[in-house]
DNA sequence: GAGTGGTCTAGACCACGCC
DNA sequence: GCGTGGTCTAGACCACTCC
């Protein structure tokens, strides 16, 4: 089963712009001349392009053509694309995050992890608490349930290693949808003993509730950094 | 000029989600009866549909259909979509909204706002501090810098308006992409006198960058909340 | 095998920005 | 008027899920 052309297309494209073959704020050459040298219909690369634009890679004026974006100039080292759908290892580059479980249990769950999660009271679900380390420096307290039933056979091996990893490729699972929340708040008590949080550091917050493609809610978590170590971006467009 | 079909078809099927008429977590009838129901082709049902996989309204399973999503258990009365397009008033429920104008100058820009909105040196921009206000409530103080040349005659009046609605309907211009970042911080004088911020009190932060569609930079700002007035919410679908 | 959504094509017409 | 991207169609084939 070969990738579809017009992900093959748009990463073409993407490598272009990337090596400097395609300059900032120059045109790209025009769909019917990109279709025909890559051998597909102007639909295919209007669907590849579309991708790009979502990314912010290019942007595109009916009338004139599509540009390629310059690059944004306020970028800063503590961003994270509040966007990722992949483990913070891969996320932050391999082999730089380490884990230490500070929980583990599987228990019933709360009323409120019941909704969130949409379990029967006698579901029960995991209940961990993971230290993350980046280069060896803490940096993110994460909370996390997760359903039993649709993670089964988790162990302190894996939650050490890439509960993403085990997700994807053992379970064999793949994550569809995920709604965010992103809030500032006060340090608790494990803000301060394990992020070295003084009282007055505020605290910035990540939320989640993460589906599978198969509609299954899948993670309920939590993820706290202190205010000086993290950011999250988003990048929108307007005309999706 | 009429609405595109996929636009109507797909205003049609959220009115029945959200109707009722279908329900959650069951499936929609299939693409190609919606097409003959509609009267158009199948892929017009299908990019409309699309477009509300994208905002989280329907999931899809390839060989199963398309499914209505389940509404999202974890909303919060602080929360704010964090890639809205327009004025805080429209986005808050109109008339809702009312500001106080803290600051407007007119200066030549700063190295780092000539970098942010692509300015030369010499090319004025307007230094705006509004303080924004909800059912008379203080909540949002905003720092916003905008190339004059971009957006002429702006003055008081309809700063203590809406600076979106100007932009939008008397200038005819249109936002195209925005790239934003979220982060905690400590309270400044300003939250402090204006959004009675305790000095341990965290604030959050939304800075943004604006682009025009025809991709000029038409707005840099940053936003600052009490944390206990406001979150940020962020819908991703891993299929785009 | 039947039914679903995903991809792809060739061709058409339209809206937009510029000359 | 010309060239661009946006929309739309009819029809085809494929991959996936379930029976």
């Amino acid at each position: 089963m070969p990738t579809a052309k017009y992900i093959q297309v748009a990463q073409e494209i993407k490598k272009r712009i990337k090596s400097g073959q395609y300059h900032p704020d120059e045109l790209l050459p025009d769909q019917e001349t990109l279709a025909k040298e890559f051998g597909v219909s102007r639909l295919t690369v209007k669907k590849a392009i579309d991708g790009l634009e979502r990314k912010g890679l290019v942007y595109k004026q009916s009338g004139l053509g599509t540009y390629v974006s310059a690059p944004i100039p306020i970028k800063s080292k503590t961003d994270t694309p509040a966007n990722f759908f992949m483990g913070l290892d891969t996320e932050m580059g391999k082999g730089r995050v380490t884990s230490q479980v500070l929980h583990f249990t599987v228990e019933f769950p709360s009323p409120e992890i019941q909704k969130n999660l949409s379990l029967k009271k006698n579901e029960p679900v995991y209940d961990i608490i993971r230290l993350r380390l980046l280069d060896g420096e803490p940096f993110v307290i994460e909370h996390t349930f997760m359903p039993l039933k649709t993670v089964p056979d988790l162990d302190e091996e894996i939650l050490s290693k890439s509960v993403y990893h085990y997700i994807h490729h053992d379970l064999n699972l793949k994550f569809g949808r995920a709604y965010r929340r992103i809030l500032a708040s006060k340090p608790d008590d494990l803000d301060k003993k394990f992020l070295h949080a003084a009282p007055d550091d505020p605290m910035l917050e990540l939320e989640q509730l993460v589906w599978l493609t198969n509609g299954t809610p899948v993670e309920y978590s939590y993820s706290r950094s202190r205010y000086d170590s993290r950011s999250y971006t988003v990048f929108e467009n307007n005309r999706f």
